[in-house]
DNA sequence: TTGTCGGCCGATCGCCGACAA
DNA sequence: TTGTCGGCGATCGGCCGACAA
């Protein structure tokens, strides 16, 4: 995953250490996104000095979440300690550091949550004003309605075809054709948010940031066959 | 899974080797059915003595497909050997050994293999006269049409409810509502065959034995994305 | 400007008897 | 006896403008 869109899709506090940044690993923030692996009682929240060796971008294949896979190797910092960060942690999106270098955006984005209209009715999706005018192409007004198809990656460089359409009355935009397909393929729901990117190039693009979900597995989701038929 | 309607299920030349017998290991069957994790080309054909240690008798939590853990110990037989049977493997369904036991079928059943029409066409499934005479329960023919709810397990146990109506010109047996959920949640194609079996007590259970599949996994099906919508 | 609703049209699902193998 | 077919009614998905927040 390209690090400007990892940074697009992920949540706005995000901030990735550099290699061989002197960061502190904070078990209880580890722990606080895998309740289920914990081997035992933690100890008294403690710091852990290491170094960053090796950071990796992802996207996960099937939701596209994003994440960040930072390696750390333990021992004690060189230079003078700076005031440890307490949010920091590993292998989670909300990994920082202590000198975040400043990103420069190099694609244009905009994001909105989706509404209940977005995920469940009718299979539309209803387009800001924003994201039409500075995301979108143009699309040609003198056509009646005006309509146009969008063809955009996402994060894992998969094609996703939409139909973008202005209508209605009031006029608005909207994605038609192809929308509940994307919704149903990633397992959208109300309050997730979707990320359309637009890159110098032209190149559209769609990522996702995820509701936390209670729970994470869904009962009986994974066997269709505890929901027996109604008569 | 119940030792009887494991062997409903398994094919009929399935034998199960009870623990402690003395068997040969023969590698060249366990890696017919595992084709891709073959680490290296197969020495000649060769024969492992061997004495089965443990039996498990397991069906796939989605596919229902049954199978045979059969753990073995190597090691030379004590008493004469007998002559090998090439077919013996560990870890399928058609593992057998030199003394199978004869087993008592503790439960009627029926086997039928599905035809286009049961598979594709309309949800539907024609039930053949000995099944429905032998092993559903018997309809009230007074009642126009005569009809009825079967409830029965699958080989994990989950209940599925299917109509069972005598109907049409001329009559004939058939299984509707409930059959298409069915067929979609066990991925079940033309040629795969139905056991249905009943109980002495009259629970039913239905299982199933598939096809052989080529390939094994689908290609693409693991990602939707690479199916773009059609405009 | 945009979220939600009801209308409505077309596609699909699935129950049906007819008919022939 | 039973496999396949065409018919057709019910249901559902999804595109639409209306309307109000």
């Amino acid at each position: 995953v390209d690090r400007d869109v990892w940074l697009a899709c992920a949540v706005p506090l995000s901030r990735l250490p550099t290699v061989g940044a002197e960061v502190y690993y904070f078990p209880h923030g580890h722990a606080e996104q895998c309740p289920a692996h914990l081997p035992a009682p933690l100890p008294a929240p403690h710091l852990f000095p290491c170094t960053v060796t090796h950071v990796t971008l992802g996207a996960d294949d099937k939701t596209n979440e994003v994440f960040a896979k930072i390696s750390l190797s333990p021992g004690p910092h060189r230079g003078g300690p700076s005031r440890p960060d307490p949010t920091s942690t590993s292998t989670s999106t909300t990994a920082s550091d202590n000198s975040p270098p400043q990103e420069t955006i190099m694609l244009s984005y905009f994001t909105k949550e989706l509404t209940l209209s977005d995920a469940n009715n009718g299979g539309g999706f209803s387009v800001p004003r924003y994201c039409a005018d500075h995301i979108f192409p143009t699309l040609d007004f003198d056509a009646d309605p005006p309509v146009q198809n969008l063809v955009m990656s996402d994060t894992r460089g998969n094609p996703w075809q939409f139909r973008h359409i202005y209508r209605g009355t009031p006029r608005r935009h909207l994605l038609t054709t192809g929308w509940s397909r994307f919704v149903n393929a990633k397992l959208l729901v109300a309050g997730d948010i979707v990320v359309f990117m637009r890159r110098a190039n032209g190149d559209l693009i769609v990522g996702l940031r995820r509701t936390p979900r209670y729970p994470l597995v869904f009962p009986g989701a994974a066997d269709p066959d505890h929901q027996p038929q109604a008569p």
